[in-house]
Parts: structure tokens; C-alpha cells; sequence
DNA sequence: GCCAACGTTGGC
DNA sequence: GCCAACGTTGGC
């Protein structure tokens, strides 16, 4: 069994929030068009976790997901060389993490979603991801 | 709604 | 292969 990796990926929540993978059990992570993301879609196995983040409105961490298929071609660019991979609800944060409290955090000041703002998809360490979770009042 | 950051495209 | 122009993302 490989190591686990861990991930975060944005969605603006009137496209597509949380609570809407939650109600739908699982979904195809659709739309990735941004080649580094696109590589790290690649890179993530079965079993992967990954931070669900609202940008734009919210600018939270909300919850957590579980990558349940590695990545495919995407569906909605036929012909072209883009991936999806497939995920499903783990659990929500009891507590939200809200950029604010990123920034505010030492710690986290590496956090790639700092670093690399505009990048959709991104990965997160594992002393990241404890930290965050710790931030979050939540137990995975 | 504006603007900064930055990835992508296309001309040379 | 460089670089300017352009488009998109996302914070404020």
C-alpha cells in the first residue's frame, strides 16, 4: 500500500460547493485546464485525501474528500489531453478553515494555496494537512 | 468591479 | 526560442 498523499482542490461553491459532492456521493472532478494541475490530477492514487476549498466566495477550507478513482481523460474535453480523477465525500470540517486564518498561521505560510494562488489543484504536505485539520477541529 | 499574478499563445 | 499580448483566476 503506498503512502498516502494529500491534495487540495478549489471549487467556486456556485459552480460546484461541497455540499453538493456530499449529496452526490462521488463526482468527476471535470474541468481542469491548467497543464500543472492536469499532472497533479495524475499523480494522485486511490486512497488520496484532499482538502475541498471554496474560492472566491466563502475562501475556505470546507471539507474533506477522498480521491475513489485515479485519473481518466476528462469527459468534457473529447480529444483532448485532460484528466479527471473521481472523488467522494469524507467529511465536512466542524470547523471551516478560512484563508484569513492561513495566512494568520506561521505554519502554514509554505501552504502551496499561498504560494501558488491561481492554481486549482494542489498538494499539501503532511504536516500541512495535520495542521490544518488541527485548525479545523476535525479528525480524519 | 478592479487589479495583480501568472499561464498560454503567437509573432518574429 | 524569446517575449509581448492576451485571457483567466481569485483576492480584495
Amino acid at each position: 500500500m503506498a503512502k498516502t498523499s494529500y491534495w487540495l482542490m478549489k471549487s467556486e461553491p456556485d459552480v460546484y460547493p461541497f455540499e453538493r459532492l456530499v449529496k452526490e456521493k462521488k463526482t468527476a472532478w471535470e474541468g481542469v485546464r491548467n497543464f500543472e494541475a492536469r499532472n497533479n490530477l495524475r499523480a494522485m492514487a486511490v486512497g488520496d485525501l484532499a482538502f475541498f476549498y471554496h474560492s472566491n466566495i466563502g475562501k475556505e477550507i470546507v471539507g474533506v474528500m477522498r480521491v475513489s478513482k485515479a485519473a481518466y481523460p476528462d469527459p468534457s474535453a473529447k480529444g483532448e489531453d485532460w484528466s479527471v480523477v473521481e472523488v467522494e465525500p469524507v467529511k465536512a470540517l466542524a470547523t471551516p478553515v478560512t484563508l484569513a486564518a492561513i495566512k494568520a498561521d506561521p505554519a502554514l505560510k509554505d501552504l502551496q494555496l499561498l504560494r501558488r494562488s491561481r492554481l486549482s489543484v494542489v498538494p499539501v504536505s503532511a504536516e500541512h494537512w495535520k495542521r490544518v485539520l488541527g485548525l479545523a477541529k476535525t479528525k480524519v
